[in-house]
DNA sequence: CAACCCACCTGACTGC
DNA sequence: TGCAGTCAGGTGGGTT
C-alpha cells in the first residue's frame, strides 16, 4: 500500500498532533509481525520520553524519542503492504481496540495506534547514534526528492544492470522510496516500458527519468497519497488520499491511455504487475 | 555480487 | 451462499 507518498503524508499528519508530546503508557499485543517487536527495549525506554522530531528516510517513519539525558532513541515504523499509523483522540471517547492493531502509544490525551492485518509492516527500536547503520536504513538509496538525486545519478548507477527499469526502482537501493505504482507512473511519463533492462537507458532518459520520479512523487505527496479501491490506506487521522484519480497507467489495464487513446497494457514478472502504454512508451 | 524466486499474511474480489 | 482461486502498496533471504 504505502510508497514514499504515502508514508510522507502519514508523517505529516502525525506530525501535527504528536510532536511534543509524552509517552505515558506503551501496550503491545503481539510481537510478531515483519521483524519480532523488541517490546521489552520498548517498555522500558519510552514511557516518559518526548517525542522530539518525526522524519521519514524512503519508506520508513522516524520517531525520535528523548527522555531525561539519556541518549536519544529512535522508534523505526514500516508500514509493509497494509500497515497504518493512527492518531485517536482519547476525549472523544474512543478507546475500543481496532482489528489488527498491535501496538498503542498513550500520549498525554492521544494514542498513536499501529494497525496492521498483513503483518508485513515492524516497529523497531534503535539509539539514535546508530540509526544510519540499522538495517532498515542502511541499504537505502537517496531520497528522491534531494539534490542528490538527479539524472547522473541514475545513469551511473544502471550501466551493466541486466534489470529492468520498474525492479530496478523498486529494489531502493539506489533511490529510496518508489514503489510500484510510482515506479509504473513514472516510466509512463518519461515515454519508457518499464520492463526495459535499464542499462539501455540513454543518458537523456536518465535525466527525464529522475525528473518524473520527482514530479510524481511530489504530486501524490500533494494529493494525499493513492488510496486504492480497498481503501486500505488513510493518514494518521483516517483520510483518503485522491492520487488514484491522477494515475495515467497503474491499475488500468484495459482502459484508454489517457495521451493517445491506446490500450494501456498489462505484464506480469516476479508476480507483480507492470503497466505501460505500447503507444507513449518505448 | 547479480539475478531470480519465494515466502511472509490477511482480506477483497471473481467466477463457478 | 459458499468456496476455491487470484491478487494486492514491500522486502529480505535463499538459491543459482
Amino acid at each position: 500500500m504505502p510508497e514514499l507518498p504515502e508514508v510522507e503524508t502519514v508523517r505529516r499528519s502525525l506530525e501535527i498532533v504528536a510532536l511534543g508530546r509524552k509517552v505515558r503508557e506503551i501496550v503491545i499485543k503481539r510481537t510478531d509481525l515483519r521483524y519480532p517487536i523488541p517490546a521489552e527495549r520498548i517498555q522500558t525506554d519510552l514511557p516518559g520520553a518526548t517525542l522530539m522530531g518525526l522524519e521519514r528516510r524512503g519508506k520508513v517513519l522516524v520517531f525520535r524519542f528523548k527522555r531525561g539525558r539519556s541518549a536519544e532513541r529512535c522508534l523505526l515504523g514500516h508500514l509493509g503492504m497494509s500497515g497504518r499509523f493512527l492518531a485517536t483522540e482519547r476525549a472523544a471517547g474512543n478507546t475500543a481496540w481496532l482489528k489488527h492493531e498491535h501496538v498503542r502509544l498513550t500520549m498525554d490525551t492521544w494514542d498513536l495506534r499501529f494497525i496492521d492485518p498483513r503483518r508485513f509492516g515492524s516497529i523497531e527500536l534503535c539509539l539514535s547514534s546508530s540509526l544510519t547503520s540499522h538495517p532498515r536504513v542502511k541499504n537505502l538509496g537517496v531520497e528522491p526528492l534531494s539534490n542528490e538525486f538527479d539524472g547522473d545519478l541514475l545513469f551511473q548507477g544502471t550501466r551493466r544492470k541486466q534489470v529492468r527499469i520498474r525492479d530496478f526502482l523498486l529494489t531502493g537501493n539506489l533511490v529510496a522510496g518508489v514503489g510500484n505504482i510510482y515506479a509504473n507512473e513514472a516510466c509512463f511519463h518519461s515515454g519508457v516500458r518499464p520492463q526495459r533492462p535499464v542499462s539501455r537507458l540513454s543518458r537523456p532518459e536518465c535525466q527525464r527519468l529522475s525528473m518524473e520520479i520527482k514530479k510524481v512523487l511530489e504530486s501524490a505527496i500533494d494529493a494525499g497519497g493513492s488510496t486504492l479501491s480497498d481503501g486500505g490506506y488513510v493518514d494518521g487521522s483516517g483520510n483518503s488520499g485522491w492520487f488514484q484519480f491522477s494515475h495515467w497507467v497503474y491499475n488500468r489495464a484495459g482502459e484508454a491511455c489517457k495521451r493517445c487513446d491506446s490500450t494501456v497494457k498489462k505484464v506480469k514478472d516476479l508476480k507483480r504487475s507492470a503497466f505501460y502504454c505500447p503507444k507513449c512508451q518505448k
